[in-house]
RNA sequence: UGGUGUGUAGCUCAGCGGGAGAGCAUCCCCUUGACACGGGGAAGGUCGUAGGUUCAAUCCCUAUCACACCAACCA
């Protein structure tokens, strides 16, 4: 039985009232659950969620990728696809372990006091709590996600998957284990990537020292940022063409402040223009002078450690910090007389992302992955087209990286994370990898092995994500159903970190029976980075961090994510602001009014066509197309014409364009104009009534449909709110496999058929329009109340549609408010005064005596009259040229030259309108 | 230094070869039986600047300015 009006829907659209219940709901109906194997005939589609790190709370960026990814995976899964949006969370190396230690910190505790295995356990109770805490948040968000699938990048079969990758990588010899210049970080003790170091523009000095050559009296002028380390120098170097220092080839140098003496090098890559034209070079403590010494054979001499204080080779200054280092040094200097003199620069120095203190360039042992062989079908893949990006301009950025990359440094000294599977034999030193936790040493048999205390990067367990998820090492009937995945949605900044090394990973890894790599996914898609409304990067220090949950609860997770989408179409940035997402909220509104007006229209009906989802609605359409009205028909075409709009969007990842097609279909054909245009005839009852009602019906729940997706906490309350006979089939927007977007097209049915091209449906409902809209300009300009009733003198110049004007003369007379319409009356010229035109077929006129003021009428008409002269001067002029003429489509002169006529006609009845109003008294 | 992108109505953005559109904000009218989170109307733009190509340019090309981001070896 089916509930009184009033309990079926509430006042007005209130998310918090059933958003979450409905999420419940579905879980519940498991909606979101993919099959292990396909349907037969049935294709699989698939997202891997871009694991979130467990270090804290969904930010917009979040909110913004799962929306996108939500819309996406719903929008297939509506298809009929076997759909599987696969969650999990991220261990986020670096990033947890530090966040855990500031917590401990503040205890009062901390890492070294409690120990690898305590402290491990503090981190594992610090994961369970966020990553359940992501999953609600991601559900309040609304996101599809198969939660029986969730998966973390340290549980125990990805751990296999990590373990097995490295070991496979090791065996084919392409991880090794060596000294060789990494970014260190200071304060976190950690080998850290090249990608976390974020070159920064400081204030700094440049001081210029004087070098003295060895046994004489001569010297060089070196310029340094960082004096400190002149005392690991190897030698000073100078441009070979360098005619300054010319007499100075072959000399040696004294290294200020100690007795080492070093060479002069010769080497173009020294910029003579900076500084003094000299540099001094210290392989142990800097990028380009580490490449630099290895190309001239210079010895590394480190005076900085790993605790960032100077070592004992750095003789009176050991134990010292750097900064402390660094103003003795000049201290000394001075007093020496070395030091010629200070200039204040600003330079680039490189920061550790993660813990915003200086990075220092450390020579290391460390393990890296020789990264060529894998990033050559890596590069392949994406010049080939097996992987595209979108927007496509991103594949230049990624081959940028990709043709220079560098062997990557896979070991941190972090606790956190995957331990690398080598042992360290105590006896013979020799290093035994192995997937499953060995004895012994696999050389000499010892007993004494040793784990290798380093972690691995967090990028390397995040590279295997697409299949790791999946079950791989093992062959799981996932794996083969899901893999590869269909798309990837991400955000750009994470192509190297991330979306390459899934690449690479993938492709070496997962391997078709003749051995050719299989791509992760064959679509990327990067996303664009939410801002603040003033267009600055959200940040926690700026304080204009918006907080998802925080509009969720205010307007619904369905006015964010349709402000999310419709936003999302921009190139690199999305500007936010809490304005737009109370306008979609409005939105939502609309929609809910539009269901209830549908409510308030059935509940008188007896029973109906809706047994089953379109079902009953669907077939009487079909039957009885060429019976319905105009309106019903021209609703039906833009409901067609939408549904295209929005699929084109979907299958191109431009979300705008299918939630603009949305929004003005809903809006202003559905609202605005078509439920107008009902209300008469479900007023009347009878005939006109059944149709108009069941187009309604039809028009309405494809709409929901269309924009479930997108919203679908309220399409699918409303959804549930319309008048099912079996209540107990009641289905599910979310779940149900129907292809409801394949049988909602109505183009299918009609597209064959000639007489829906030939109706011209558009075409009268424009010229309706048309005429409704004159007149509500004319009430509206000479502000006349709603309430003032006059007749309308129509001049109908076809037979046609003059026959189908009457038809729809009560609509016009309602949707106007005109007391009657008088159609060709030959007092028109004498009685009325023309007061507008419409596109082509109807001419209107109305009567201002006593309806209008004088000047005001004169001023609008006026106005009327220049634009309509400026227009017939336009195309005038653009006939007169003849190389138009000439060299113009002959469509287009010929549409010109219509509206050349048209206007000409226009501007003619505009001036005898004139006219005639001047002399009225 | 190089690369990429952006510059269109007061704001946020669509459009991208035939004389510009939306939403919000503004102004005016309307509490009409889905909706004031509403309805109707109006006002508002030499489409960053300068050249070029074309019958035709906001849209293509070149240069230039501004802003943003990315990659970098200037100590």
């Amino acid at each position: 039985m089916r509930k009184p009006v009033g309990d079926v829907l509430g006042k007005s659209y209130e998310p918090k009232v059933f958003e979450a219940d409905l999420y419940s709901y579905w879980e519940k109906e498991e909606c979101f659950k993919a099959a292990d194997e396909n349907a037969p005939g049935q294709e699989s589609f698939c997202i891997v969620i871009p694991p979130p790190n467990v270090t804290g709370v969904l930010h917009m960026g979040h909110a913004l990728t799962n929306t996108i990814q939500d819309i996406l995976t719903r929008w297939k899964r509506m298809q009929g696809f076997n759909t599987l949006w696969l969650p999990g969370t991220d261990h986020a190396g670096i990033a947890t372990q530090s966040q855990v230690e500031k917590k401990l910190a503040k205890e009062g505790r901390s890492r070294k006091e409690l120990g690898r295995k305590a402290f491990l356990q503090e981190v594992w109770a610090w994961k369970e709590e966020h990553a359940s805490f992501i999953k609600q948040q991601l559900q309040r968000l609304g996101s599809s996600l198969d939660w029986s699938r969730e998966r973390f990048t340290m549980d125990e079969g990805f751990s296999a998957a990590v373990r097995e990758v490295f070991v496979r990588l090791y065996e084919d010899g392409l991880i090794y284990r060596g000294e060789r210049m990494i970014n260190w970080s200071v304060a976190l003790q950690t080998a850290i990537s090249d990608l976390e170091v974020i070159p920064t523009e400081r204030k700094s000095q440049l001081w210029h020292i004087k070098y003295p050559v060895s046994g004489g009296s001569d010297y060089i002028v070196i310029a340094t940022t960082r004096p400190e380390t002149l005392l690991g120098d190897t030698a000073v170097a100078v441009h070979p063409e360098d005619e300054r220092y010319k007499k100075l080839h072959g000399k040696k140098f004294k290294v200020p402040l100690s007795d080492r003496e070093i060479p002069l090098i010769l080497d173009e890559y020294v910029d003579r223009e900076f500084g003094s034209g000299g540099l001094k070079v210290t392989p142990s403590h800097d990028f380009n002078d580490y490449e630099l010494g290895k190309k001239h054979g210079l010895p590394l001499m480190t005076v900085i450690g790993l605790d960032g204080k100077m070592t004992a080779a750095a003789g009176a200054y050991a134990g010292l910090k750097i900064a402390e280092a660094r103003s003795m040094v000049i201290q000394d200097l001075t007093d020496q007389g070395l030091l010629v003199k200070t200039e204040e620069i600003v330079n680039k120095v490189g920061i550790c992302q993660r813990s915003g203190t200086v990075a220092e360039p450390m020579i290391s042992k460390q393990w890296f992955v020789k990264i060529e062989k894998l990033a050559k079908p890596a590069i392949e893949a994406v010049e080939t087209g097996a992987i595209t990006f979108t927007p496509e301009n991103w594949k230049k950025t990624y081959f940028e990286w990709m043709y220079n990359i560098k062997d990557w440094c896979i070991s941190r000294q972090l606790w956190w994370g995957h331990q690398i599977p080598a042992w360290h034999c105590v006896d013979c030193s020799e290093i035994t990898v192995a997937r499953v936790t060995p004895q012994a040493c696999s050389k000499c048999g010892s007993k004494g092995i040793k784990q290798d205390e380093d972690v691995l990067d967090t990028w390397f367990s995040s590279g295997l994500w697409p299949f790791g998820t999946l079950g791989w090492p093992e062959k799981t009937h996932a794996l083969k159903t899901f893999y590869p995945t269909s798309i990837l949605e991400t955000g750009f900044d994470i192509i190297f970190f991330w979306v390459a090394r899934m690449i690479m990973m993938g492709l070496y890894f997962m391997k078709e029976e003749n051995g050719k790599g299989i791509p992760p996914f064959s679509k990327v898609y990067l996303h664009a980075m939410v801002r603040d409304e003033k267009g600055e990067k959200m940040s926690k220090t700026k304080g204009n961090v918006i907080d998802p949950l925080g509009l969720i609860e205010d307007d619904g997770a369905d006015s964010l994510r349709f402000t999310l989408a419709s936003m999302s179409g921009q190139g690199r940035d999305i500007k936010l602001s809490v304005d737009r997402v109370e306008d979609y909220r409005a939105f939502c509104n609309k929609l809910w009014n539009a269901v209830k007006f549908f409510h308030y229209q059935w509940d008188e009906e007896q029973g109906g066509p809706t047994d089953e989802p379109l079902g009953g609605s669907e077939k009487y359409l079909k039957d009885n197309y060429s019976k319905l009205s105009i309106e019903n028909q021209w609703i039906l075409s833009r409901l067609q014409n939408a549904t295209l709009e929005v699929e084109k969007g979907l299958e191109n990842f431009e979300l705008n364009r299918s939630s603009q097609a949305l929004h003005t279909f809903t809006w202003n054909e559905l609202c605005d104009w078509y439920i107008e245009f009902a209300k008469l005839p479900l007023r009347e009852g009878s005939k006109a009534r059944k149709q108009t009602l069941i187009t309604l019906h039809y028009v309405l729940e494809s709409t929901l449909n269309l924009l479930h997706p997108f919203i679908p906490f309220v399409t699918e309350q409303l959804w549930l709110s319309l008048p099912w006979k079996k209540a107990q089939t009641i289905p599910t927007r979310a779940r149900d496999k129907k292809p409801a977007l394949e049988t909602l097209m109505f183009q299918k049915f009609y597209q064959s058929s000639e007489a829906w091209r030939n109706l011209g449906v558009e075409a009268d409902i424009y010229e309706l329009k048309g005429i409704i809209e004159n007149v509500r300009n004319f009430r509206g300009e000479n502000n006349l109340s709603p309430k003032i009733e006059f007749p309308l003198y129509l001049k109908i110049n076809s037979q046609e549609w003059l026959q189908k004007i009457k038809v729809l003369e009560k609509q016009i007379l309602t949707l106007t408010r005109c007391s009657k319409i008088i159609y060709d009356s030959p007092d028109i010229t004498q009685e009325a005064s023309k007061s507008a035109l419409t596109g082509c077929a109807t001419e209107l006129y109305i009567v201002l005596e006593g309806l209008v003021n004088k000047e005001e009428e004169l001023k609008r008409i006026t106005k009327e009259f220049t634009k309509a002269k400026q227009d017939l001067e336009f195309v005038t002029n653009k006939l007169s040229r003849p190389d138009f003429i000439a060299k113009a489509p002959p469509q287009l002169v010929a549409k010109e030259t219509q509206k050349q006529t048209e206007l000409t006609g226009q501007v003619k009845d505009l001036e005898a309108a004139l006219a005639k109003l001047q002399k009225r008294s």
